[in-house]
DNA sequence: CGCATATTTGTAACCGTTTACACAAATCTG
DNA sequence: CAGATTTGTGTAAACGGTTACAAATATGCG
């Protein structure tokens, strides 16, 4: 006790000398309205534990000296830093900018606080950019995709961060995700365009590395193609980029090849408003020459002369409550988990049958 | 010191129970290293001060325990974070999402973390943001614009946060801001369109609300236009929100009056596309029968059937400055500032002179 | 009115680091 | 080789809050 006198003594004199409150903190406010530190403490967070009249008095002394908590002292005391971290691949992508926005949103509605990082795509620096985070001392983890660095997972438990996978939902591998059924989403378009009657397809997409969702896509195209015994011919599978200049680049490979796919599967927007522009410049008829479908609906897509079949995926959604579940589970709340986003296949004018001549049928005569 | 033993025994005896590490700390680790803490923090922070052998022990020790450094603690301790906050007013426009990915990056580099949030355009909130940051002990500031609430510069002198406004360059009335002299931006894209005899204008852009960087636009175009004693008519002076079908309709709503401009500037990349989409839909030829400009280059501008002439903003340059010069500034080194961002006004097909029969004598002649 | 109980407030230990200061050992000096 | 430095390590007091526990005060009840 003899120190904290010794501080107070020490911090008034320095407010004498130098005429203005050197640094305002909790003691100072106590001594102003005459209680004790962890009455002021209570008057803060547990308002009701403290009478109305110490209540006003302290209050009026917290405005008085403008005093803002430490929330660093305050996490140190409760462990507890009201903090989330999120490490996306990047924030250059429509979905995950979406996300993060809405993210962010709801936290700071429940009085969290968002930490970002970007990982490019590359697990060994999402798990240094994690460890960074559980340093800092974050209250829970959103990341994106269930493939991470193979000490995550010890790491977690041994620090019992509360973490939830985003952008997939595979409830039998992990409990804590939330996103679409990537696989099934890619399978169900798949089979829309089998049943309108194309059998050559070419895939446009980009690079899989490190990127489980994308993956998942991939199989979703492969799996309802091969029940039909229908493969991607090697030439219809063009792997590269996320961009336009890309998505125009590949299409026009896959399109000069033979035989010509009568559709065209994009891994991404990007890829598919690029395959669209070239198809324009290749002065292709879209639908009529070849379909052309694609992920994510940006708003672009719905706009362009002929706009563009694809797969919309509520990110909003996705990053709203993967918040929503870190923080209820914070709170003791119980959320419901797994949880699959909404997702929708918007059928609009590039998808149709396939041209005259290639149909299921003749194709069938051909062989 | 009698104090400190018993804490020490305590967590031995939990360990002891529990069969588990409870909770190591930089106390265990010394304990097990045989040193003190004092020792173990310095072989962390300043290890040439340590022997190689205690060292060694030390580090063995660390790995042994698995021990992450708390974060919170040393914050308190050191009243350094090695945290940044940025307040944008949002991430779903690809200039934030690509200023904000070049700066969480930059501040990784240096050993910081980025907290996040977003204002949605809304001062009072970009307001309590900021309050919350820096009740989290953010060691800087980064912000978008160069209005903010009222009592914001008094809270930031109190707390002796450094700051930084970006996307604004005014060096006279604020010192520490890095992005494009936006009125200039216009003026002189205005300017170019003048030079190509265009006389009447629209101007299709989004609301100036709380965005000062889009009112310095508008700005430069008015000023560009008055020094030829040229204004926007009423009819063709079009506000709205920001998206590509808003464009559209904005186009079309100018295009539709008499007289009918020759040149439409747009005020953000998706407006602009909007309108070139419309032109299309409205069967009307760019730039022959209009020019159309925008601001900002986003990827789609270059690859559209007639590619559009905009504005190229360096945005990851902004974000990743805006980090170096925080960060600079903390570590003490002297970083120039105010810093102007490249710019580069991109032509491209979208703009051209005036259709026959309404440049700039002949217009004359019909007054 | 006296005692048991509920409510409000205060005391001081504690959260897990850093770091000023003290001290001991090793290394230079002349 | 004694004394002056330099270097390496330990001790314990911060950092600015929270909170268990104790103490004081208010309230209820027979």
């Amino acid at each position: 006790m003899a120190t904290r006198k010794d501080k107070q003594a020490r911090e008034t004199e320095v407010q004498a000398a130098t005429g203005q409150a050197a640094l305002v903190g909790l003691r100072q406010v106590a001594t102003t309205a005459n209680v004790s530190t962890a009455t002021v403490s209570r008057a803060i967070n547990t308002p009701d534990l403290v009478s109305p009249k110490l209540r006003e008095r302290i209050n009026e002394a917290i405005d008085r000296l403008g005093w803002v908590p430490d929330g660093t002292a305050r996490a140190l005391a409760t462990k507890r830093s009201s903090t989330i971290g999120a490490v996306f691949p990047t924030l250059s992508h429509g979905d995950f900018a979406r996300a993060t926005t809405a993210m962010q949103q709801e936290l700071q509605k429940r009085g969290y606080t968002l930490l970002l990082a970007c990982s490019d795509y590359d697990v060994e620096q999402e798990f240094q950019q994690i460890k960074k985070f559980i340093e800092r001392g974050v209250d829970g983890l959103i990341l994106v995709g269930e493939n991470h660095h193979p000490e995550l997972a010890k790491l977690l438990a041994r620090r019992n961060v509360p973490t939830i996978n985003t952008f997939v939902y595979s409830p039998e591998t992990h409990g804590s995700c939330i996103g679409p059924d990537n696989r099934k989403l890619f399978f169900d378009m798949t089979k829309y365009l089998i049943d309108m009657g194309h059998q050559v397809f070419a895939v446009v997409a980009q690079s899989v590395e490190n990127n489980d969702r994308a993956e998942a896509r991939l199989q979703g195209i492969q799996d309802a193609l091969a029940e039909q015994g229908i493969a991607v011919r090697p030439q219809h599978f063009a792997i590269g980029q996320w961009s336009i200049s890309e998505g125009r680049h590949l299409f026009h490979r896959v399109m000069t090849t033979q035989p010509r796919p009568t559709a065209v599967i994009c891994g991404n927007p990007s890829l598919a408003v690029g395959a669209y522009l070239e198809s324009l410049a290749m002065g292709l008829k879209v639908p009529d020459d070849v379909s052309i479908v694609g992920y994510d609906d940006i708003e672009v897509m719905s706009h362009l002369p002929v706009s563009l079949t694809t797969v919309r995926v509520q990110s909003e959604q996705v990053g709203r409550n993967a918040a929503r579940y870190l923080v209820g589970r914070l709170e003791g709340e119980d959320v419901e988990i797994p949880f699959q986003c909404d997702t929708e296949i918007v059928i609009r004018e590039s998808s149709g049958p396939p041209p005259a001549g290639q149909s299921k049928s003749e194709t069938r005569q051909r062989r």
